[in-house]
DNA sequence: GACCAGGCACATC
DNA sequence: GATGTGCATGGT
């Protein structure tokens, strides 16, 4: 056990829990169901976690369109392509050298460890899954549970910028959090459901590209009344 | 012309 | 362990 963080009162966090769920509800009513991954098939998913590392999602569909006109939006073509050729296909999502060698590295474990199938490596258990996405090179935490929760459909937690900086500004915890401290408040404050993490963790991307930091939209934000809880 | 966007690895201290 | 830096495009 290594919790330098003291654990809240059950009180507390049975309030927070309501809090969760009720910021999660405004979000909900406000937007609709965002619908997620938005990607035709679990490889698309995978690609795209990795392209839209620090990269906004227009520029990442330009590079996915790319990839799906050239054929090579399955394990095959992405382990055929030559690196310099793939990296001319992602250009659009910035990043591009880096980017194709992640795209790389990913495929090489599909094809080296699972034969080439997506679906074989998603039935590792859920910590089994995640260590090993980690071990990929370029593959970070919000890349690999990006990948568990909407490509393998397993339930985790997605941490992003959108959730640190709500998350802190809503008082739930402080901004210098770390991603794991950060992921274990949600999951330990909410049902374990893929179905709700998918969508709680896409209305926040929703509600950070709409509303966050953007005058005068922000004072329409569906969490508006959430502030200083 | 800054600043930002659904990160990550690596060097350095 | 904490902090700084490179990677790069396209929109605001």
């Amino acid at each position: 056990m290594k919790s330098r963080e003291k654990q809240p009162s059950p009180k507390k966090k049975a309030k927070e829990s309501k809090a969760l769920i009720e910021m999660y509800e405004a979000m909900l009513s406000a937007l609709g169901p965002r619908g997620w991954w938005p990607a035709d098939s679990k490889l698309e998913v995978c690609v795209g976690a990795i392209l839209t590392q620090n990269t906004a999602w227009r520029n990442v569909k330009r590079a996915i369109a790319n990839l799906s006109e050239a054929g090579c939006l399955s394990v095959r073509a992405l382990a055929d392509i030559p690196e310099p050729e793939l990296a001319r296909l992602i250009v659009p999502s910035g990043y591009y050298n880096i980017k194709a060698k992640r795209l790389k590295n990913f495929i090489s474990l599909v094809t080296d460890e699972y034969g080439g199938s997506l679906n074989k490596l998603f039935k590792l258990p859920v910590g089994d899954l995640r260590n090993k996405l980690l071990s990929v090179n370029g593959v970070g935490k919000e890349t690999a549970d990006s990948i568990i929760l909407y490509a393998a459909e397993k339930p985790i937690f997605v941490v992003d910028a959108y959730t640190k900086r709500i998350g802190a500004r809503h008082g739930l915890f402080s901004a210098d959090s770390e991603y794991e401290a950060m992921r274990e408040f949600f999951t330990e404050r909410l049902p374990e459901d893929v179905k709700l993490y998918n969508e709680y963790h896409a209305l926040i991307v929703c509600v950070g590209n709409r509303y966050c930091g953007r005058l005068p939209d922000c004072a329409a934000c569906p969490l508006g009344s959430f502030l200083k809880r």
